[in-house]
DNA sequence: AACAGTCTCAACCGCCTCGAG
DNA sequence: TCTCGAGGCGGTTGAGACTGT
């Protein structure tokens, strides 16, 4: 074989990197592009392995790095992947746009890890702790927002081993973007090359405002859902059966359909109360609904998926705004139509297929010139 | 002010996968 | 087909910052 070890030669320095090599590691990638790892020690001058120079530019010095305080919406939707995914760090990254694994793997232990243990809850499954093994288990949280939201604790008390954790209102995205409101702020990415490490950044708030509109999302379906189950289904106008089914054949061919929790959420099951958000007997109801597919009519439901330009306070009328309803029935109806239908799943399993398209199958981008993000599906 | 305990996170370690040879 | 290096990934460590006493 011809190729050279990666980290081979006596004298090579570890630790914590200067800010002189930052500056050489930077000069060099500026002038040669990511890539050719082993080389570029040797190259840019540095006593280091090509792997620590890789990691160095990858969690650190690369310029569209988001680095500091975690948005609200952040850590739900880290949460919700979490649970879903487990420590698919790298998984979870890139939902996230413009952070790290390895930024979201410390923040998880650190803090996400800790608040659900505070919560009574198995940080590893996101299932209750028996009470018997866990005689401080807390009142759980009323949804999954209570949970992020007491992330802004943590801002004004370092010392305490977690934030107290306060019940939100009910509709608590409201909270959340509240939350974010007050304390976001423009966040500061190292872009100099110069050692940052322990400071404490402020939030995005671009990002926090289009993640909050993904989880407010949710929040929606979970309206929807219940709206639907009030009686408010029409005769038909679109098949919800080849919609839905396209959903479960998406999920069905997803290398890891676990996703229990998350679509749980979505679904009307809360896996941080690990209670139902609907009575028992509208979860029936919609089992009921998915068996009996014929006859029923989904447009309202993808008429409030796709907005509710009446309910802006809400955050209802996001995936109008910033999905648009003709951008959904596009895409998703596209591929729907496209896959064929070979059983009834029930609504529950559709909405699983739902949450996991929007997780796989859309992106973030990043518009540098409006300082937004935006969603794309891919 | 000094010390001890706690917390954070950059960096490292080791394993795995993929692809070149 | 096998070997081995590059790159990717998740787990862990430890220096430094922070907080309480």
């Amino acid at each position: 074989m011809s190729r050279k070890p990666c980290c081979v030669g006596e004298g090579l320095k570890k630790g914590a990197w200067t800010t002189e090599e930052d500056k050489k590691l930077i000069s060099y990638i500026h002038e040669h592009g990511e890539g050719g790892w082993r080389d570029i020690p040797q190259k840019a001058g540095l006593k280091r392995c090509g792997k620590s120079c890789r990691l160095r530019w990858t969690n650190y010095l690369k310029p569209e790095i988001k680095r500091g305080e975690f948005s609200s919406e952040e850590e739900q939707i880290i949460i919700m992947l979490h649970a879903s995914r487990g420590n698919k760090w790298s998984v979870i990254a890139r939902h996230l746009p413009r952070r790290t694994d390895n930024e979201i793997k410390n923040y998880w232990n650190t803090h996400l890890k800790k608040r659900l243990v505070e919560q009574g809850l198995d940080p590893v499954t996101h299932k209750p702790i028996a009470s018997s093994s866990n005689p401080t288990v807390t009142t759980p949280p009323e949804n999954l927002h209570s949970l992020a939201a007491s992330s802004s604790d943590k801002q004004y008390s370092r010392s305490s081993s977690m934030p107290s954790l306060s019940r939100p209102p009910t509709s608590g995205f409201n909270t959340v973007s509240e939350v974010s409101e007050i304390t976001s702020n423009v966040w500061t990415p190292v872009q100099d090359g110069s050692l940052g490490c322990k400071k404490r950044f402020k939030k995005s708030s671009s990002t926090s405002r289009l993640l909050n509109k993904v989880a407010a999302k949710a929040t929606s379906i979970k309206d929807i859902l219940s709206a639907s189950m009030e009686g408010s289904l029409s005769a038909t106008t679109i098949s919800h059966t080849s919609f839905f089914n396209g959903f479960s054949e998406q999920i069905r061919s997803e290398e890891d359909n676990s996703n229990a929790s998350l679509t749980n959420t979505l679904a009307g099951f809360d896996p941080f109360s690990q209670s139902s958000l609907y009575p028992e007997h509208e979860i029936n109801a919609t089992s009921d609904l998915g068996m009996d597919a014929q006859g029923y009519d989904f447009s309202h439901f993808l008429e409030k998926l796709g907005g509710d330009n009446h309910n802006e306070e809400n955050n209802i009328n996001i995936m109008n705004v910033e999905y648009g309803h003709d951008l959904l029935m596009s895409d998703v109806s596209q591929e729907v139509s496209s896959t064929s239908v070979d059983d009834q799943d029930n609504m529950t399993g559709n909405l699983e297929g739902w949450s996991n398209y929007l997780i796989d199958h859309a992106d973030f981008i990043y518009d540098a010139e409006s300082e937004s993000l935006e969603k794309h599906f891919i």
